[in-house]
DNA sequence: TCCCCTCTACCAGAAAACCAGTAGAAAAAA
DNA sequence: TTTTTTCTACTGGTTTTCTGGTAGAGGGGA
């Protein structure tokens, strides 16, 4: 476990040491200290309860790079954060699951057998996130036209508008004009804003 | 049901009226067609099966419009693809699961089953493509110094030079040098470019 | 100690983007 | 068919970014 809560680490110590008595449990404060121990490579770790919030790094940085250095570890997200963005970078950051700090030792173990057992694994309350997004993030879409969202894509690109008029065989005034149209719905004053908010909508 | 391959459409018939006798099934062999009747509203659909290559939409943006028509209708993605990013995509928009279509009809059904009991649903070769992420996605990711995450996160807010410059004390010249850099790493070449690669590589 | 990296800073010119306004043709919706 | 939306196109001016240099100060490791 990667978990800086003393009171936390503490009970997960008991639960565990009771629930799976034959299983090596190791305690980490920081990402870096389990960072280096993964380096050092005496025991593979097969699974992996990293708290969010660390006072070295993020839990989606840090279970990147433990999954990048040790592709075989099991991860689950441990917070109390229970927002959506968050556990969706978790999982694509190769998180096999997410607990809420809130389990019952039940959930927790049936997670945990559930990870080891190659399944995705989560606590009751996340499942529940996970399966309706929040309305604000589906509604907050601005209707965006064909040619617009066409255009979206090539600046993404790293397009430039005289680049995409060729392209689509327009003049660089239009696909100008299909610019400031598309920063005026999302609101924003350049392209780079322009694209986060794109690709946070998943339009690109 | 929404597909466009007649085969794959009288195979899942067949298996479902076999598995699932008293379920009613509706097909519709585009997304504007299923969200036609979504708005039409004679019948709660409580589980869809979407494919995600559709002649008129992808299925993402499907999922999403779906979702926010009818947050409590279930959403399974359908399809040959199995890049992750894809897949990612489809359970921040909401699906509950995703199936390839080489699946066999128990596991079919499994997932259906699973799905309809509120759990997120995945066939097996889904669940080992989630289990890791790819080791390009996680490698590729250049070494950014403190400095240069921090601008490119102000970038990203759509902010000028000037404004950066002004926010953390220090001449606009030397946020244009780090503009320059953190370009040159990620080898694109304009500040759009570099905020999709950002947002793709979990950055922002 | 020397070297490398990071962060800082500057110049100058070219290229691109941004802003404000206008407007016609075509396509889609009412 | 009328109306609205979308796509197209332009002028002209301002701001910002991008490119290609250069370079010093400070920290950390070899």
């Amino acid at each position: 476990m990667v978990e800086d809560h003393p009171v936390v680490i503490e009970g997960l110590r008991r639960i565990l040491a009771q629930e799976m008595p034959h299983a090596t449990l190791l305690e980490f404060h920081t990402g870096d200290a389990f960072l280096q121990h993964l380096r050092g490579a005496q025991h593979v770790v097969t699974l992996a309860l990293l708290d969010i919030t660390l006072p070295d790094t993020n839990g989606v940085e840090l279970c990147q790079k433990v999954k990048s250095q040790s592709p075989d570890t099991c991860v689950l997200g441990f917070s109390n954060h229970n927002d959506r963005a968050l556990i969706m970078q978790m999982l694509s950051s190769g998180a096999s699951g997410y607990l809420l700090k809130n389990v019952s030792a039940r959930e927790l173990m049936q997670c945990v057998r559930e990870a080891l057992s190659g399944q995705m694994a989560f606590s009751d309350e996340i499942k529940k996130i996970i399966a309706k997004p929040s309305a604000a993030q589906v509604k907050a879409v601005p209707p965006l036209t064909k040619r617009e969202k066409q255009i979206l894509r090539l600046i993404a690109d790293g397009k430039t508008s005289a680049d995409i008029a060729a392209e689509l065989l327009v003049s660089p005034f239009t696909i100008e004009t299909h610019r400031r149209n598309l920063m005026q719905k999302f609101d924003v004053n350049n392209a780079a804003a322009l694209i986060r908010l794109a690709a946070q909508l998943q339009l690109i």
